[in-house]
DNA sequence: TTTGTGTTTAACCAAATGGTTAAACTACGT
DNA sequence: ACGTAGTTTAACCATTTGGTTAAACACAAA
């Protein structure tokens, strides 16, 4: 089987990495299969003797991708840090993993757009991710007097808008504010510090 | 011409009301010219009767659409209002816009990503939005010592990130809120309050 | 009644696209 | 040397899709 591995790793890598660009930038709709094999370096028949339809093939990459857009947010709220350490950690991840990944929002949000009720199930299954805890924390926190009034989920959304939403805007940011790529790019690493001191001079008394 | 008048006014409104609605739900790839038609309730040939072609009727669309989502955000922000009431203008604005338009945001930023230049163009012809004046009040502001520091360009991100973004992931919002779809309306609009008064909160000394 | 525009019907075309197949070649382990 | 899995080549197929065309029909204005 050792033949096996070492030829499945160089072919089918190269096509898994083919596939992930063309689906990324094209969509499902917009991929074709020819560019995924030209992409790859190989051709048409190999790559349906490796996935045996554009289905299969676009659900791997998804479920691979989608993985990555719900990072170690879940772990890290979950936590028994501080708010404000989590809230730091969480959007500062966050905004690291798509600086790494600047297409996978786009991608992502895109699908679950066009097919909700599969997509979501692909990402989740059927566990819901436990907003209740941050609920809890944040309520208490609140009910203490510690911070000003806010509802967890509502904190949760505008930590999230903060961190994705510049990538998915990503070329309008950057013809706005005339920025190249590795501008942008840097605009989004000093982000990780002004946006979540924006969030915790929003919600500290 | 009258008769010209009445017949293009109810068919060819058909016509483009179906197809804002196929082209939002399915963008360009997705969409097919039969579904247009079906939904307008008339027939292929009389779809390339009025409109060439599907790009030429996605045109149309496109750049109709691209206007209501640059709203009276640049009036609002060019005005003379102190800046905390352009906040909640800007923001209350562009999230009714946003409610009337659920699928807005999501059709223009994907035409924009899969299609940058062209479609930035169609947007803003040549001139840039005026993103100075704005940069010109917070600057002079935060120099009096009047609210946070914080640059003018980021305050804009952040502000259209918050009221964007829920409607960019609506149907994951609504799943991890199990909100229906009259709920997540009666959500947006207490954000308009809650999400000013965060902005506000995060800026104000 | 005639004429012209809007509209339908239905057949048709060419190109793109996902997918299949069979034959041949390569290379490596046995 | 043999066999097997990986790989290429190239032809091929069925379907979808954007788009066209021609003939007929409806109907209102002239």
């Amino acid at each position: 089987m050792d033949k096996e591995l070492k030829s499945d790793k160089s072919a089918e890598q190269k096509i898994l990495d083919a596939a992930k660009q063309i689906f990324m930038e094209n969509g499902l709709d917009g991929a074709r299969m020819q560019d995924i094999a030209d992409k790859a370096g190989i051709n048409k028949a190999l790559l349906h003797y490796y996935f045996r339809s554009k289905d299969k093939l676009f659900e791997r990459i998804f479920t691979e991708e989608a993985q990555k857009f719900m990072p170690k947010v879940t772990t890290i709220m979950l936590s028994e840090l501080p708010l404000f350490e989590k809230i730091e950690k969480f959007m500062s991840e966050y905004i690291d993993t798509l600086s790494q990944n600047p297409l996978l929002a786009n991608f992502i949000l895109n699908e679950i757009h066009r097919n909700p009720k599969e997509m979501i199930k692909k990402i989740w299954g059927s566990h819901r991710p436990p907003i209740e805890k941050v609920e809890e924390h944040v309520a208490k926190l609140v009910k203490k007097g510690e911070i000003r009034p806010i509802k967890g989920y509502e904190l949760m959304i505008n930590m999230v808008s903060l961190c994705i939403f510049p990538f998915l805007a990503r070329p309008m940011v950057q013809w706005i504010t005339k920025t190249n790529d590795d501008e942008f790019m840097k605009m989004m690493q000093q982000r990780k510090k002004t946006v979540v001191q924006f969030v915790i001079d929003s919600i500290k008394k």
